[in-house]
DNA sequence: CGAGATTCATGTGAAGTATACCTTTAGGCTTAA
DNA sequence: AAGCCTAAAGGTATACTTCACATGAATCTCGTA
């Protein structure tokens, strides 16, 4: 078939979408279904900053795909309008503190967060203080009610520490006009045990936690979405119970159910099928979990693909035994050779695969092997096709 | 045979270095009066 | 003389290196039964 036969076949083929929008991630709905109470709860908390008072910081636990960034920015959402129709000057700053080279670090969270209010931070050069100084500065200028967001707060805590949260939860002390209020959101429900506990105090005025949605409620979300955004009788018998029951094995992970919804219908529409399939919807988990892997490993450094790629070639060779950072560091050694690159010290790889261990591409542990030393021992999680696509990728990166 | 010492391979923390980038400052040149 | 541009000076964050010490169970050692 041609191109273009394809093409025209393609528009004149009725999507098997109603308003696809409704299952991508970044749509917020307006009922979440069986989170009323921690939408009160968030209201409440929040509802202060209507009335110019500063809102108590909340915390926020919860697993992944439980619903807790949705719910507060629905809330949000809500309260914004609110404030807009009484012309109240609230502010909602959003910042999700994973992302790298965005808010890994102290000076790039305050950066980001001033880059808000349309100033612009340089990448790198001024004195953290500095920075602090000009996000004092940007925000005293007018008389407002900020509410700063930080989503994966865990993350950011793991890496620079705990005194960021302290610094800033202390500038209120130091504010006369604005105000700023905190909710932190974290997937890591060990997460707070382990803060200073004067931060933790200060963090958490109020606390929420979201529990885990179970199969039923998993399957209650999808047929309310699923109705919302795909067309009817799309959907064969079973296919959103198989989903839901895919997604609670996961601990009841609602954005994982929503979107391997979404892939499957999308596979089945690039198959020109009229029904979704059982059979699609294996082939989206496994789309999904490629594509995640794939893009993450593209995104990575040079350095850091190649003691990937070592890690790969290793774990082929020797497919029962672990494997150990010596190894993997005396061959990443010599395919640096190979491929012009100057290696980097052992130190440094040592943190690069704990790195890959935090992302989740590998598998990392320290142990002991007694008499023999003490190294980590590492282990790829990927599936084997999977792990075959990246080695493949990595190569085409190597050999280009 | 078992308790304690030893040992190995590398984890891990601290301090130092290279790089990239920022602001400030001091010329040096141009321009307008 | 005022204004503008440029380059050097002085400063920072980040990624990485260097140095030095910490770790923890398998193995070894040696005293004891």
């Amino acid at each position: 078939m041609s191109i273009n036969n394809f093409l025209e076949a393609f528009i004149k083929r009725e999507s098997l979408f109603k308003n696809k929008a409704a299952l991508q991630s970044s749509y917020i709905p307006e009922e979440i279904p069986h989170r009323e109470e921690q939408m009160t709860l968030i209201a409440k908390v929040l509802a202060p900053c209507l009335r110019m008072e500063r809102p108590s910081n909340l915390f926020i636990y919860g697993k992944t795909g439980s619903g807790k960034t949705l719910t507060v920015q629905n809330t949000i959402k809500q309260i914004e309008l609110i404030a807009k129709r009484e012309q109240i000057p609230v502010k909602f700053i959003y910042i999700n503190c994973k992302l790298k080279k965005v808010a890994d670090t102290e000076y790039r969270l305050i950066a980001e967060i001033t880059r808000f209010f349309g100033r612009e931070i340089p990448p790198t050069g001024l004195p953290t203080d500095e920075v602090y100084k000009i996000f004092y500065r940007t925000i005293e200028r007018e008389n407002q009610i900020i509410i700063l967001i930080l989503d994966e707060i865990d993350q950011l805590v793991k890496k620079v520490g705990d005194e960021i949260i302290y610094n800033l939860t202390r500038i209120n002390t130091e504010l006369k006009n604005s105000k700023l209020g905190i909710i932190g959101i974290s997937n890591d429900v060990m997460f707070a045990d382990n803060l200073d506990p004067r931060v933790k105090s200060s963090l958490s005025e109020e606390e929420l936690v979201f529990p885990s949605y179970n199969a039923i409620q998993i399957q209650d979300i999808l047929k309310k979405r699923s109705s919302e955004s795909i067309k009817e009788g799309v959907m064969e018998e079973g296919v959103i119970a198989k989903c839901a029951a895919y997604a609670a094995r996961e601990h009841g992970d609602a954005r994982r159910a929503l979107e391997l919804l979404r892939v499957a219908v999308e596979l089945a529409e690039r198959k020109t099928l009229q029904h979704v399939t059982l059979k699609e919807l294996d082939e989206a988990e496994d789309k999904i979990e490629k594509d995640r892997v794939l893009d993450m490993v593209v995104a990575q450094p040079r350095q850091f693909q190649l003691i990937l790629y070592t890690i790969i070639l290793i774990s082929e060779k020797s497919k029962t035994e672990s494997l150990f950072t010596g190894d993997v560091y005396d061959l990443y050694k010599t395919l640096c050779g190979k491929t012009n690159l100057r290696p980097l010290t052992q130190r440094r790889v040592s943190d690069v695969i704990g790195e890959f261990d935090i992302s989740g591409i590998i598998n990392a542990r320290v142990i002991s092997k007694g008499r023999y030393g003490r190294t980590r021992e590492i282990k790829l999680v990927t599936g084997e096709h999977i792990t075959a696509k990246i080695k493949t990728l990595l190569e085409n990166i190597f050999n280009a």
